[in-house]
DNA sequence: TGACGATATGTAAGCGCTTACATATTCTCA
DNA sequence: TGAGAATATGTAAGCGCTTACATATCGTCA
């Protein structure tokens, strides 16, 4: 072996005196080998330090066993904890994941894509279903397989692992408003590019209307994700006039800015104004006062997806979608109505 | 192209009526070839939805520009926020990120490890300096760079980026001491396997000495992550006799997890006890009285490794050690020893 | 002991790409 | 207009591995 690269199997096969069928065999089929010359190998191995180059063999078995998934980011703990979960599931199959973030970035999210693709990615877990129909068409010339997950929505035509994110907020609407609530605020992120929250802004306007109220005297501010931003649209709404008496929040940590602020302005929870959430993260048990969110089952959700995924790769598993149920978790910071 | 399988670069060639040299020079070298000719591969690429694959690319070109990174967890918001700023200075490198996690399990790790490098990884970060030399060695004869982060320990003879736990910690327990307490607690993690927190443990008995107090007074409970878990060792240390008066945690789950057993045993922190975090997670501004803690700058220590990892890779910046500064934050948690 | 099947090993042809080198084409200027 | 430089393209040899097929070795039983 040449002093200044790595070791190939080669040149375990030489150092060894055997041949490099054998050496491959080895690694991917021992009982075929005598007990003898699987020794001989391994120890040779050992000493080399010899890995094999992951790209050659994919390249010659033509199967990489990887699954990749893009994120919109990892600071999210609602993404985290399904994705670890996801993962380790797909340990259990034999697969390893690739986790690519895309910042929430439609064009970055594409780029992602494609490299994981490029990277052999055998199937692929994207995040919600919206995304430039260019990158389905890309992805079906390719033919990878892809689940969308973290949404559910029947109306569209793939498969997905998800939850239904209007009726979900819907039904917490519902909820806000039988408290006897009836000026309604909600905070979320920006909804062009994201399908999950406009469906969760949707699912709030349809609990309106079941209840003749107007859905265009909901307050909508529009943020990224982050406390401080979830606290300066607090500070926002409570400008307004009328104020909301309830806040319903897209994700926890909004949910979380948006307590806080609320306490530097002395207000209430929920005597003078009910806070929500969405995702049931930690966070939302430790607040003060603990969160009224929307529970995901984030762990369950990460686990069946890898094995509705694996399935569409290997064929081995039935393909389908699969509509998770999420709960409603009434906890204090949801009151009834002021006054 | 055969109609059943993923377009290659021959197959532009074929269809482009160009060679496959002419091809490979388009995608990588595009002003070496004709504005004509680019124009004609091009198309042929999008008609046929042509993606190279990288493992042959990676096998021709001897070089994957990818990093591999292995964390101990995604669920910990103190590695996914460094983790994801680690990503995006590699990404103004040109450089993708694969990342694993090791579940807290050096096995798992080794495994993570050398997938990622058969993966042909060209560097990669590690969290922490412990881990069985073996890895080390195997890393050598590999040739593949790495760089520690998320503690720096000049003893140690790798390449690191980080804080340094222990003084920190250290820093942490004189500010609580200074404010007259005489019993001390330290719930964190096990110790064996994470470096990191035993040098926090450390830090906290360097304190103490420093101030003529018994080490071994010193109460300490080992639990892993998780804010259920951090409840249970507040109430186990409530029970102990003498109570401490204050409680450093090892990270800031931990504490918010004490902290809310505090409110449920209707202890007033810090009037009773004072509770202390570690990481400044977005959370520990959150919860309710909010919490004093040892601040680490995550972004800025991902960049910096990026930064690092990517000269020790290229040869193009000079490679070294970074000890970056942490800070102490005291919030409302910390008070006075009772009494 | 020898023939035959079973088992272990070797040979060599790719997998899809890059790149050194060879060849063809275009451009420039006297 | 033509020679030579500059530029564009083609040819073909690998990169490290898997695997179908060929060959060698072993054990078995009559």
């Amino acid at each position: 072996m040449p002093a200044h690269s790595k070791p190939t199997l080669m040149d375990v096969a030489a150092k060894a005196g055997v041949s490099t069928a054998t050496v491959s065999r080895c690694l991917n089929f021992p009982d075929q080998v005598t007990e003898k010359t699987r020794k001989k190998i391994t120890k040779t191995i050992n000493e080399l330090g010899y890995s094999p180059n992951f790209g050659a063999r994919a390249m010659a078995a033509n199967k990489t066993h990887t699954i990749g998934a893009v994120i919109p980011t990892m600071e999210n703990a609602f993404f985290a904890r399904g994705l670890q979960a996801f993962q380790e599931e797909l340990m259990r199959f034999g697969y390893t994941l690739l986790v690519a973030s895309s910042n929430y970035r439609a064009d970055v999210e594409a780029e992602q894509i494609k490299s994981l693709v490029a990277r052999g990615a055998d199937g692929l877990l994207l995040i919600g279903h919206q995304r430039d129909p260019e990158i389905y068409k890309f992805l079906e010339t390719q033919k990878t397989p892809v689940l969308v997950s973290w949404a559910y929505d029947a109306t569209q035509p793939r498969y997905s692992v998800g939850f239904n994110n209007r009726t979900a907020m819907q039904k917490m609407a519902e909820e806000v408003l039988s408290k006897g609530h009836k000026k309604l605020a909600f905070v979320g992120p920006e909804t062009p590019a994201n399908d999950r929250v406009r469906a969760r802004l949707d699912g709030v306007k349809d609990a309106m209307r079941a209840r003749t109220l107007d859905p265009d005297t909901l307050s909508v501010i529009e943020t990224p994700y982050g406390i401080e931003n979830g606290a300066s649209a607090f500070d926002a709404l409570m400008k307004k006039d009328p104020k909301p008496t309830a806040i319903l929040c897209a994700n926890d940590v909004l949910a979380a800015g948006a307590l806080r602020a609320a306490r530097l302005a002395e207000l209430s929870v929920p005597r003078d104004v009910s806070i929500i959430g969405f995702d049931d993260i930690e966070m939302s048990r430790v607040v003060h006062p603990t969160l009224t969110t929307v529970h995901v089952p984030h762990q369950n959700m990460g686990r069946q997806a890898a094995q509705v995924l694996v399935g569409m790769v290997d064929g081995t598993l039935p393909e389908r979608s699969l509509e998770l149920p999420v709960e409603i978790v009434i906890r204090e910071s949801l009151g009834p109505a002021p006054e």
